[in-house]
DNA sequence: GTCTATATTATGATAGAC
DNA sequence: GTCTATCATAATATAGAC
């Protein structure tokens, strides 16, 4: 993994390989209440605690609150990135209905799994700083362009509903992942965990019928509950 | 107002006025700051520094920190009550689809108003909490048992979309209300402020499009982006 | 009722032993 | 690299003058 080749099986772990791990468990105990607290709310001796590394642990791996912050940000959107460009691969050979209408299903089920990145967005995005401009440059507005791209092509194809690309954005995330934002709220509402999968499936379903119409894409079934 | 009957006009005004004056300040600070920061990311500091009042008024007018924030749900819920109750009057002879999108386009013009409602759930709604327990049971169940049943009627009498009401629910909430929690997000994004009039009647436009279709009622109307 | 001053606890970051 | 101990600052809450 670092390129000297050398077998670790049973040996104990050299020091290189305890630092990543510490460093992981730290990025993992960071995602985690930064996207439930913000960054004011978070403390470093939450994080510490949930990772089970001593306080000064943190600044020597990642220096100060901030770094540790972008460092959990660059974490997150990286699975975003991977999990639905993998997904759009796997999707290159379907038509542009199929291609729009899985990558929406996609994006709940990503959603259901990773709430914290709806979270973190949430905690940063109701208040102007110098974190939500960088936030905004470096993650979001690529992912900005590209589904208000996809939203303009699904209307001019005749697909999808009618409004400005950027309220659709808005109006596909919210709907998508506001639930599982609210996970506990949920649950306390409900009784039910919102991450069971025969929910989320019918979540997905009710997103898709929402957004473009629950048919089956080529079948021209009536919408149900439409008059 | 208290009973006195008394005439304030020119006079200097009497303590109780003056102490509720602060109160008020005091409380408009804190729903702005607990919105945006949520309960532990916010300082008492900061909003007696918004407020404008000394440091002490604080524990003094509330007595602790966590008596304000609940002082501050109680206001933002009793602004959308006041708010949603009003509408509904005004809706009380018109038929039940005009009701349901009547109500619906109300509380997207409350969210783009009052965007610290949704704010206020986002930050407690992540982690389960003794506040989000209070706060779920005072002021969130009645909402969401008065819009789920709604939900449920819609689908019953044929209109509105398909899918669990708890779902519609969230989704309904997270499209119309999104936008605005995030509104300095939007701003970065497109250089608009998402408040601005004419964004403000297109976004209702849209969430109306999206979960009733954007036929007026009683128009047989096609849905244009259908097929 | 409101202020200044302060007690007490919690926070981010550092020092130094191992 | 990781830990315990600690510093300097900022937090909530209180005391007491006016």
């Amino acid at each position: 993994m670092n390129g000297h080749g050398e077998d670790d099986g049973a040996a104990p772990r050299r020091p290189q390989q305890r630092s990543q791990a510490t460093r992981d468990r730290l990025l993992g105990a960071a995602v985690e209440i930064f996207a439930e607290r913000g960054f004011e709310g978070a403390t470093t001796r939450a994080i510490a605690r949930r990772a089970g590394v001593a306080l000064a642990a943190l600044p020597y791996h990642y220096k100060t609150k901030e770094a540790l912050w972008r460092a959990a940000a660059d974490r997150l959107f990286a699975r975003y990135r991977e999990r639905m460009m993998r997904r759009l691969r796997e999707l290159r050979d379907e038509d542009e209905v199929t291609r729009t209408r899985q990558l929406l299903r996609e994006f709940v089920l990503f959603s259901a799994e990773n709430p914290e990145v709806h979270r973190f967005i949430l905690q940063e995005g109701t208040h102007r700083s110098e974190r939500l401009a960088w936030l905004v440059e470096t993650h979001i507005r690529p992912i900005f362009r590209y589904v208000t791209r996809s939203v303009e092509r699904a209307q001019h194809l005749g697909f999808g509903r009618t409004g400005r690309p950027e309220h659709l954005y808005y109006m596909m995330f919210g709907a998508a992942a506001t639930v599982y934002s609210l996970g506990p709220e949920f649950e306390l509402l409900t009784g039910e965990n919102a991450t069971r999968p025969d929910l989320v499936e019918a979540h997905v379903e009710s997103v898709l019928d929402v957004f473009y119409g629950s048919a089956a894409p080529g079948a021209d079934a009536q919408e149900p509950g439409e008059r």
